[in-house]
DNA sequence: TTCCTAAATAGGAATTATTATTATTTGGAG
DNA sequence: CTCCAAATAATAATAATTCCTATTTAGGAA
């Protein structure tokens, strides 16, 4: 993601450009591994030296809140960041180490259509995530 | 769960059956909140005044690994802990305030057979939830 | 039953992640 | 350019969880 997408995406969202924002956002939208907020600020220290960390974890609440970034959790880890794009869901691998992304509109929309036909008594669905566990079953592309 | 029912099924998985763990378990089967850590010390200690906060910890994790219980956790909260009974997922508001779980034996079977056609390339799915967001329609029961 | 030992627990300190506080700086409207 | 509300830096404080060590105990063996 460009600077300049980020500035414009901060601005529509009347966000104040700052440089900070900015290179968080951009270390999120580069970084596909859902990083912790230290692994951010591990990352964004080496642009933006002299950041504090109570920077960082403000502006990814600002992010969070805008709807630009969305955090997710496993089981009995730190919270972890991923940028918000096309709907998607989750892998987890057995042992929590590894989170990737799983696109997949086929799935989505069986899992829409079927809240569509079918009501949650007392409930309104605004959205869902499907969180799949199990293990990776090849290694990493180079 | 009756004591007894806990006794048996500590047994079964070979652990030591301590007083500290039967209360535990007892407090997460028979409390239907998904309770935190603190909200289970604090439900614990009227019925073993001197347990300790992290016998608590430590407990928890023994029945997560061994399959007894599960830990949730929601965008920005502490972990929760649920008791591991039939598939089901879980339904979270908006807030985050409240967690209710969600049975649908139909929908699981929907999701199931789908992964059974639909492979995901270099994974192997051993099992998934399903995270509903939205609100809350109704007031709770009485 | 009593004895024994590895495992579990109590108690409290330590660590880690996150939030709060306050003085200083700055983006961007006018 | 000036101004000020909003953002950030620096650091203290808090909250959740883990770690450490001495003591206790469950459950098998004698």
């Amino acid at each position: 993601m460009t600077p300049e997408l980020i500035r414009k995406k901060l601005k529509e969202l009347e966000l104040k450009v700052t440089p900070q924002r900015v290179v968080i956002l951009k270390t999120i939208a580069d970084n596909r591994n859902h990083p912790t907020a230290e692994e951010i600020y591990r990352e964004v220290i080496r642009k933006q030296p002299n950041i504090a960390v109570g920077t960082v974890y403000n502006i990814l609440e600002t992010l969070v809140s805008n709807g630009l970034v969305e955090k997710i959790s496993t089981r009995g880890d730190k919270m972890r960041y991923d940028l918000i794009s096309v709907d998607h869901h989750h892998l987890f691998s057995k042992d929590s180490e590894k989170i990737e992304d799983y696109y997949n509109e086929e799935l989505t929309g069986l899992i829409s259509k079927y809240f569509e036909v079918n009501k949650i008594p007392g409930f309104k669905v605004s959205e869902f995530k499907l969180n799949i566990h199990g293990e990776f079953t090849k290694k990493d592309k180079i």
